[in-house]
DNA sequence: GTCGACTTGTTATGATATAACATCTAATAT
DNA sequence: ATATTAGATGTTATATCATAACAAGTCGAC
């Protein structure tokens, strides 16, 4: 029995224990890491670990990075929207930064239109170098 | 030994097998499915499809769908160069469509240089429905 | 021929993800 | 209060995707 909640929501206790360390961590984490860190606070199986981020990632919460099989927080609550969220990447120290963006969504879309294609979900990630680095 | 050659050029056996199942196919393959079917050509291990493979997509020859962990074959041999390589990931009859966008790419690096990013490799994939879907 | 670079074959293992089924919990209908 | 039920959880097993490490073959340059 924890005495604090961990957001200010009706998360249940596996998902805020995931999103809790997601919003900790400087870059994406796999499920299994994930798994690993929660060992303590008595995780057994993946399975706890991938129900918790199919629920989080259903919210909007959480984002899944195709390209690394790893998981980040939602870094900007309005890529629910017509925007075309694009996450960067960074190569050498691994953070990685989130923007949405109308006038790429509308040319990707147009361009979806032209080919008779129905967009429901637009994946964009950028590999590269932050400004850090 | 074959009496015929599959592609023009310095492939090698194994990366011309794998590059010709992926020309036939429709759709994405992944590798286990590619190592499925070569077994009658010899295959044995997931490492023979892997290596063939990562010249292919090195080459340029083929690409891989991160969100489908999958392969298909380049349809636009203009998609090295400045433009942004879009895919269009048909979730009914599993076909993609192959297209280049210089508009999406400029729009793409000018929000990244906005951030201090540096691009190296972009990933752009839409998953919707097809015309035919 | 032999050296060196590359390709290939093979075994083992690591990393990511889900199927199937049992159990628990909490809200609600009776 | 008890039965119902929907959702969350726990657990075991398995499927799927990918690479490490090492041995052996191929072939051109010298």
């Amino acid at each position: 029995m924890t005495t604090e909640e961990h957001v200010p929501s009706d998360l249940t206790r596996n998902q805020s224990l995931v999103l809790d360390l997601l919003e900790k961590s400087d870059a994406p984490l796999s499920a299994y890491n994930l798994l690993d860190q929660l060992r303590a606070a008595g995780f057994r199986a993946p399975l706890q670990v991938y129900r918790a981020l199919d629920k989080l990632v259903a919210q909007g919460r959480v984002h899944r990075l195709e390209s690394l099989s790893a998981f980040v927080v939602c870094q900007d609550p309005a890529c629910i929207g017509h925007a075309a969220t694009v996450f960067m990447i960074c190569e050498k120290c691994g953070k990685v930064s989130e923007r949405s963006d109308n006038g790429v969504a509308r040319e990707l879309h147009e361009m979806a239109k032209a080919d008779g294609f129905t967009v429901n979900k637009t994946n964009i990630e950028l590999r590269g170098h932050c400004g850090k680095c």
